[in-house]
DNA sequence: AGCGCAAATTTTGCATTCAAAAATGTAAAA
DNA sequence: TTTTACATTTTTGAATGCAAAATTTGCGCT
């Protein structure tokens, strides 16, 4: 089996949080659920652990990182920095097809809202964000991105939101769609970052203690 | 041995360029070197890889990364926008004590600047960027600032620069203290931006073709 | 001599093994 | 009954072993 496809396969599971942040990743477990020896497998936490998904701690194994309130709040800044860039490089560079493929998504979007449908609301809303980022065809940006957005992800769609909160969420996709159109990087770059704020001050006051380590938490693949 | 310090060793290996970017690590060698057996070695290397400072081609062994020009391109993009993120925080955040300590920095500096004496010049340079970052008060943002600019150290930092360009530079160093002085976050950010991309143009313009993988490479600790 | 192909060697990737550290369980003493 | 010391088991971290892949070497042929 492929090096990178065990770390995929790791990362998914702790993505989807069936190994839930702080709890212990059992390793032998792991390596008979794929298959594999524990030499790619401790590769694969090792380089996880650079990622930041992954905690190790000597003589004492690994944990599925567990991340603190500051922790969240400075992945937030950073994941704002990056997609404000992002978005800035998108608007100088973007085709008008990539833009159009963003406009048909954020419609879309925009149905399952008046739907009421969060997880594909919450789908598409990634989709669009990543289609920006990948807009900017920078894949050293993209790459950090994917890591930074990676680590944030649960809290970012898992948690619930008010009425109100999405709709001005949605009111927030209105003006970036608009801002990509008119190709207004430091206006879509502002956008940009006061609609992760807003995503950031929500998820920090719902107070996103990540659940402890040893329950298992709802997958929303 | 620890595992860290392995990763830390090779990642020095590279940086210092006593293995070429695009010369082929030789896995016996190394555990030789380092004395330690393939193992540790191995995952060392998928860590440096995920950081993206090594090559792993399947079956075909491990080669120090290679940048392109447009891989330069991108990640000094990238370092721009985290510096210039790292600058508007600072702002908010850094004390009277750590102004005092980089304007003491910058002095230091700009005497090497005087002297002539480039490698100190850049020594010093380093540290106010990266106090600059620190004070930012956040350390997912350092680590990722830190990983990019590993990728990117030999290329600021070796190339040589025109009296010119060496003058702008300090000039944008003072207003980049002044800035810092002021807490004009938005200020700061701004001259940040200029600074990088200043250094951008002159390492592309320099033909930063990344030396080829056979002969050693200056060291420049 | 130059080229092509097959055998031998080296190197890679993974499984297994081994020693050390931590966790667990047990029993004796307070 | 609780606590502490000690032995046992489990788990971790690293070295070694082994099969597959790639590279190199050597030989026959043109």
């Amino acid at each position: 089996m492929l090096h990178e496809e065990v770390v995929g396969r790791i990362r998914a599971i702790l993505l989807d949080g069936e190994i839930p942040p702080g709890a212990r990743i059992p390793e032998r477990e792991l390596c008979e659920r794929l298959e594999i020896s524990r030499t790619p497998l401790r590769e694969a936490l090792k380089v996880l652990a650079a990622e930041g998904l992954v905690q190790l701690l000597p003589h004492r194994g690994s944990r599925a990182a567990k991340l603190t309130d500051k922790d969240m709040r400075d992945l937030f800044e950073v994941c704002q920095g990056l997609e404000a860039l992002a978005g800035e490089l998108a608007c100088e560079r973007i085709s008008d097809a990539e833009i159009g493929a963003i406009a048909a998504a954020h419609d879309e979007m925009v149905r399952h809202y008046r739907e009421g449908d969060l997880i594909q609301y919450y789908r598409g809303n990634r989709a669009i964000h990543e289609a920006i980022v990948a807009a900017a065809g920078n894949p050293a940006l993209a790459g950090l991105y994917a890591s930074v957005t990676a680590r944030i992800r649960r809290a970012r769609y898992v948690t619930p939101m008010t009425p109100q909160r999405w709709a001005l969420a949605v009111k927030e996709h209105e003006a970036i769609l608009n801002a990509l159109q008119r190709r207004d990087g430091a206006g879509l770059s502002h956008i940009l970052r006061a609609h992760l704020r807003h995503k950031r001050e929500e998820v920090l006051q719902a107070g996103f203690a990540e659940t402890e380590g040893s329950e298992p938490t709802l997958r929303i693949a």
